[in-house]
DNA sequence: CTCCGTGCAAAGCATTTGCATCCAT
DNA sequence: ATGGATGCAAATGCTTTGCACGGAG
């Protein structure tokens, strides 16, 4: 396989690692600035595909912009915060029997690694529910 | 609210109804052309804008364009087959207690209307085991 | 007459591609 | 020396916006 760990590869993978949240290529680009070299863009970008495809990396889409985090190799389901956007990983045996369900009741078999769930994390909640504002709008104050 | 059935919003409509399938905005734009009158591409855009706002249509992400589908109103998930495009809903109660089950393992709650489930509908299942292609390429033969 | 709706053209934005250069083996 | 990796610039594709026209009440 063709991964050779080139100076730009170690500091795109730097850049993911220990970040519960996923980030834009433009989001990846701007923090390989901040160390100290320089990678253009159009190389986040096929980095990005190269470490997809190689399963090292998993790719979401928020807004119109596809956001990339480093996770287990583990299968596993992805719990997406839609307030701050964190990402928890959810173990493949805990969703099995559910999906086992709609299997036997929907005649549909559905792929863990691609079912994200959608919704907001606790520390949300309970931010939400601490300023009670009335129009609901939530401050981004998650901790992690 | 402000929503006039002119003829160019009761084209798009048309065009999305009796569908199960979820459409991009310029399929839906052919689509109207096949009938009899014209409509701009962007009043397509901004009549879906106005009806995924009203409620009546559902948005999702395909590939890297967005596509929309007449939904019911009621409240339900969406099983979305990778291979067909097909989406079938499920009505939030068949859901609801695993979703219990993730936010009392998890300290997250998920939102049924946005965590679609990704897979392979049966007839997508089905016509693979037919063929049995060693290589997993489908054909795209699904009913509906 | 007054508004909202419409449509063309142009802009915007994320992403991809062409191609010459660079780097590591 | 050789083949992959890089980066700039340009192109692509989907979507949005500016602005003037049109149509219904």
């Amino acid at each position: 396989m063709g991964l050779v760990p080139t100076q730009q590869r170690v500091l795109i993978l730097a850049a993911l690692r220990d970040r519960e949240r996923p980030a834009s290529a433009l989001e990846i680009h701007q923090r390989t600035r901040l160390h100290n070299s320089r990678v253009g863009l159009t190389t986040i970008y096929r980095t990005l595909h190269a470490l997809a495809d190689a399963g090292l990396v998993h790719v979401f889409s928020r807004d119109g912009e596809l956001t990339y985090r480093h996770c287990r190799r583990e299968p596993h389901q992805h719990l997406v915060c839609g307030v701050c956007g964190l990402v928890l990983e959810r173990p493949v045996d805990a969703v099995a029997p559910w999906f086992a369900q709609v299997r036997a009741e929907a005649d549909f078999v559905p792929d863990p690694g691609r079912s994200d769930l959608y919704g907001t994390c606790g520390a949300c909640l309970r931010a939400q529910r601490r300023d009670h504002g009335p129009d609901g709008i939530p401050h981004d104050q998650c901790s992690g």
